[in-house]
DNA sequence: CGGGACTTTGATATTTCTCAAACAATGTGG
DNA sequence: CCACATTGTTTGAGAAATATCAAAGTCCCG
């Protein structure tokens, strides 16, 4: 990725996301720090979970995206959701815990170990943050899918990308690196890749999205917001 | 509702389904009876809790169905989820909690304080386990309104009903009282109404589904789920 | 510099929506 | 117990959104 690498006291966007959910202590900066060396890397497109795979340890995303995916057997697949950095992993407060998903890297991706709520009051509520935000987020998915057409649908995604990616500094001024293929994006919207395609077509036609190669920006992301009845979170 | 009411040891569908999730103990259901004792009737149509709105005391729907709705500015609505007897209302660990969706009860409704987990280790583990549930149908919704055409929305969701309400005891034989509109499934499908009766028709035609009045019966669920390549959970 | 993965384009098919109206069921007050 | 209002279901015809299929163009990596 193009940011800071590991050193001695580094905001990564891992911890910039979880301190701006809740302002981290030293303990849980100790902690984080301490897992983040331990962190192992995996391949794009490789998968990190699998679907019905019972999962002991809880895991947190450190660098690179990923997909949580659920597949039909008929083949069509559905991303229910974008993972992020600093974006935890599976839930198990209460272990052990069976994937209703399969966890798929985007990116090439570093996965550590989550540290233990109790290392920090903060870090727990930094957890529970994060779990309220996750599961707004899945409501705001269930939305698009049901109610909005496919260019609300685009812009919808594209804003919430950004939003989450500011809090971990990943993004400003509207502009962030853009991983997803034209073909995740649909998975992810219930569209077909060739009509995503016409679709960021359209929005760029209207200005309302600018891209040069993998950078991508939206210039007007309040504007956006508003013609896509998107409520804040 | 068509089922007993409460007595000395009722088992009540909500009693029913947290049960199913995990075997309770005695303080589990002293503390449940409890709290039935002092539950509150909400009438059909009313909202239980209001988004945006701070919640700090956790609820279970005793009785009745209710609706998880995100409501958008111009008007369009998405049911995002069903609640059913037995299900948990607000997620608050860490209270006060903000809601990012209404509940609106499409039945009248009976609703009691959620018994505090520490009570019982047992009912911990329910609740714990219920919330996990809550997570998958979520995912199955997505999936759903993503990647499924409306016949199989539609069984899909028929069958979801059906798996949960066998839970509390709610249904058996593939049937179970179905008080939901055709509006109220167009809005959790993300469909019309005018196209969710058609759906139901070729449903009905191709015996799929029978139903006279509010009774609804699926004859071999296991073929409509091969038919909507819908997994178990 | 060849090959795979992505993107773009065009023509056509299918699904789902929209609008408008009739019909049925259900509940309420007199 | 009737008459009316309200809510929910059904039908039809035409319009709009999205999918499908096939092929060409681009980009990037090794």
């Amino acid at each position: 990725m193009t940011l800071p690498q590991l050193s001695p006291t580094p905001i990564t966007p891992a911890v910039a996301r979880l301190d701006s959910l809740e302002p981290l202590d030293r303990q849980a900066h100790a902690a984080l720090a301490r897992e983040f060396q331990r962190a192992r890397r995996i391949k794009a497109r490789r998968e990190i979970l699998a679907e019905r795979q019972q999962v002991d340890e809880p895991l947190l995303l450190v660098n690179g995206w990923a997909a949580c995916v659920r597949n039909l057997e008929d083949g069509r697949r559905q991303i229910v959701n974008f993972l992020l950095p600093g974006d935890p992993i599976a839930w198990c407060d209460h272990p052990p815990m069976t994937m209703s998903s399969t966890i798929v890297a985007i990116t090439d991706v570093d996965v550590c170990h989550a540290p233990d709520a109790s290392v920090s009051p903060a870090l727990r509520r930094a957890y529970a943050r994060s779990r309220d935000l996750e599961y707004t987020y899945l409501l705001a998915q269930i939305t698009r899918l049901g109610r909005l057409n496919a260019l609300e649908r685009i812009a919808d995604l594209l804003l919430e990308l950004l939003e989450r990616l500011e809090r971990g500094g990943m993004a400003a001024d509207g502009c962030f690196v853009m991983p997803l293929t034209q073909e995740m994006m649909a998975d992810a919207l219930g569209l077909t890749a060739v009509h995503v395609n016409r679709t960021l077509q359209a929005l760029r036609r209207e200005g309302s999205m600018l891209s040069r190669g993998r950078e991508l920006r939206l210039p007007d992301p309040e504007a956006l917001r508003r013609s896509t009845g998107r409520r804040a979170n």
